[in-house]
DNA sequence: CAGTGAGCGAGCTTCCGCTTGACTT
């Protein structure tokens, strides 16, 4: 009998290139993820007996897994090519126990990307699974599940039903509340900014100085008035830039959000198509790198589309992101002649495309010249940048010329020691900016950063905060600032206003009451969920667990031990707050509170009909009778709501 | 005496990280 062998690997895509390449004898199959893991409905974890977790088969991947079993009994051996990440090797665990593969039979194979050379290299040196990644995510997964499920429950009872905790979630809504502690706690900083423009207003410079009040604001602009302005410094200089690394998934998500205002949602599932069409490789990745067959094609296509000056002389690499586990590349076209894409992927694709050209293309170099013209105890300083050579900046199609140029004409014209005639002074007050509310992209930039979450999760991390309620994405509102400004023309100095606009930005984080006050709740109680140090340590010990240096068991006591307790006391306490009535039909809105400006509507609640004030947990509710709730006028209710409130 | 309100119990919610369709809106 003929043997035959059986692939396993986790994406269905990977299956047609491997294919292409794969000896005839090997037949490859999709598990789609993962097959097994803790049920649902439970815990899942026998705490008492070395947090035994309870694996089941998941009844989503029923169809999946049958077919899987099938193929492994038409084959001898069984190839197990997940992916190369902890993640990977427990599907590859999992996949043994569901299948139930005898250890003979079975090879561990890991490739981090799909191209004959690479896959033929992991095929040459298979090995067991190992059994301490394993133990890793093992660990990972059940220190998540305990946090999860024993903390979430504690919130249902002492604030309201519904809610959630988690490793992550919980340390990504503390990000959004200390973001919105520093903009409730920002007093805005009033300084007054100096400048000044020469030769008809073809020059302008600004003064190295601020000053702190009008008054002196004042006094310097007054002074401008019989001043020599003359040139005590010329610097020329060139100024390079490099090209960015090529995409990974979070930077892909930022740069979507800023430039086109996509969520990080949108961009995931339009890159989705684009790699099941073919035209990009994984979306989910954490990595900067590019395969050296992709690396190669690609030098090959700048030297032969630009011309070889615009080739970077070496070839770049990247530094990585931190933690990155890089199972994956960089996000790249998988083909380096740019194509139209059907549908609305088209600007997320030529994205992916230029990043990933312009990695290899040559810097950018830019004149730059400064000049500076002295006034009092400072000076004022002028610049001007144009491009000299555009290099990686060609590669997205508008890299010519910047702003600029037309002032560095005229700047580099002007010699030291020249006298220059005042045109105009301006003195313009000014106020420092809080920080942004974090956008949807925004805030995936901070976790990874923080090493919180995963490729895979980022965009589902932040919808979670939001169907929680715990944040809503808003337009800020627009606050319009006026400032004040004085001019000097032909030795008058006149007043003014301007109105300085809050930048427009859409789709910001806004942390809600409730978010704040499960916040307050985790953040008193179980300040290590929400804490990024509880993730900064578990990732430490995953990684001694990997070197088999310590047993996972061990490792999840630890970290169990940190909130486990707290949970045993606090679901002995008493309920703390009161819950509100669930079912609440017919609401009709009567008005707002003339003092706190919350909603005030009448509805249908479980135990009849109510007036009530507000959202969430805290809301007031005042019972009245049936008549009422088409005819109860807003001060009755007031009053009605009033007294409830104390 | 009837209407009201307090109290009780049952049943639901929840994590993070891998993957895609199969479902609605």
């Amino acid at each position: 009998m003929e043997s035959k062998r059986l692939m396993i690997v986790e994406s269905s895509t990977k299956i047609k290139t491997l294919t292409r390449f794969l000896p005839a004898d090997i037949v490859v199959k999709a598990c789609f993820g993962h097959v097994s893991d803790l049920p649902k409905r439970e815990l899942g974890i026998d705490i008492g007996k070395q947090f035994k977790p309870h694996w089941r088969e998941l009844q989503e991947k029923k169809g999946t897994i049958e077919q899987l079993r099938r193929a492994c009994e038409a084959s001898t051996t069984v190839i197990l090519a997940t992916d190369p990440d902890l993640e990977g090797e427990a599907i590859a665990w999992h996949l043994i126990r569901v299948l139930k593969l005898a250890k003979e039979r079975v090879v561990r194979v890991a490739f981090c990307s799909v191209t004959e050379a690479e896959v033929l290299r992991a095929l040459s040196c298979p090995r067991k699974v190992d059994r301490n990644l394993v133990d890793a995510q093992i660990a990972r997964r059940i220190v998540d599940r305990l946090v999860g499920y024993r903390v979430s429950p504690i919130l249902w009872r002492h604030l309201k039903s519904g809610l959630s905790a988690g490793r992550v979630q919980s340390a990504a809504l503390r990000l959004l509340v200390e973001r919105e502690r520093e903009i409730e706690g920002f007093r805005p900083e009033k300084s007054w900014q100096l400048t000044a423009s020469f030769e008809d207003g073809k020059i302008s410079g600004t003064y190295q100085n601020a000053f702190a009040t009008r008054d002196e604001a004042r006094e310097a602009l007054e002074g401008m008035k019989d001043h020599e302005y003359i040139i005590s410094h010329i610097d020329r200089t060139v100024e390079h830039t490099s090209a960015p690394p090529p995409l990974r998934t979070a930077t892909l998500q930022q740069e979507a959000g800023s430039r086109f205002g996509m969520s990080p949602k949108v961009t995931m599932t339009l890159a989705q198509g684009l790699y099941e069409d073919g035209h990009i490789t994984y979306h989910r990745t954490d990595s900067v790198d590019m395969s050296p067959e992709a690396m190669q094609g690609l030098r090959t296509y700048i030297s032969g589309t630009y011309g070889e000056k615009y080739l970077a002389d070496q070839q770049r690499s990247f530094r990585q992101a931190p933690g990155a586990q890089m199972a994956h590349e960089c996000i790249r076209p998988t083909s380096w002649t740019r194509t139209g894409i059907p549908g609305g992927a088209q600007r997320l694709y030529d994205l992916i495309w230029t990043r990933a050209v312009a990695s290899q293309m040559a810097r950018a170099a830019y004149d730059v010249c400064k000049l500076q013209v002295p006034y009092r105890d400072s000076h004022f300083l002028s610049s001007a940048r144009s491009v000299e050579f555009d290099g990686f900046l060609r590669a997205s199609g508008h890299g010519g010329d910047l702003h600029g140029s037309g002032t560095m004409a005229m700047l580099a014209n002007l010699k030291c020691g020249q006298r220059l005639t005042l045109h105009e002074g301006t003195a313009r007050e000014q106020l420092t900016s809080p920080p942004p509310h974090y956008s949807e992209s925004g805030l995936v930039k901070e976790l990874e950063r923080c090493g919180l979450g995963r490729p895979s999760t980022y965009a589902t991390i932040v919808t979670t905060l939001q169907d929680r309620r715990y944040c809503e994405s808003v337009a800020p509102s627009k606050v319009k600032q006026r400032l004040e400004v004085m001019h000097l023309r032909e030795g008058e100095i006149t007043l003014g206003k301007r109105e300085q606009e809050a930048p427009n930005v859409r789709g910001r984080l806004t942390v809600t009451e409730i978010g704040q006050d499960v916040y307050s709740y985790l953040d008193k109680h179980f300040g290590c969920i929400t804490d990024i140090a509880f993730t900064r340590d578990l990732e430490l010990e995953l990684d001694r667990i990997a070197a088999g240096s310590v047993k996972w068991m061990d490792i999840v006591k630890k970290f169990h031990d940190e909130f486990g307790p707290t949970v045993d006391t606090l679901m002995k306490t008493k309920a703390l707050e009161k819950r509100i009535p669930r079912a609440i039909r017919e609401v009709r809105r009567i008005g707002r509170h003339p003092d706190t400006g919350q909603m005030i509507e009448t509805c249908k609640a479980r135990y009849g009909p109510v007036v009530k004030m507000g959202d969430g947990y805290k809301t007031v509710f005042a019972k009245i009778d049936a008549a009422s709730m088409d005819s109860l006028d807003l001060n009755t209710a007031v009053t009605m709501l009033n007294r409830k409130m104390h």
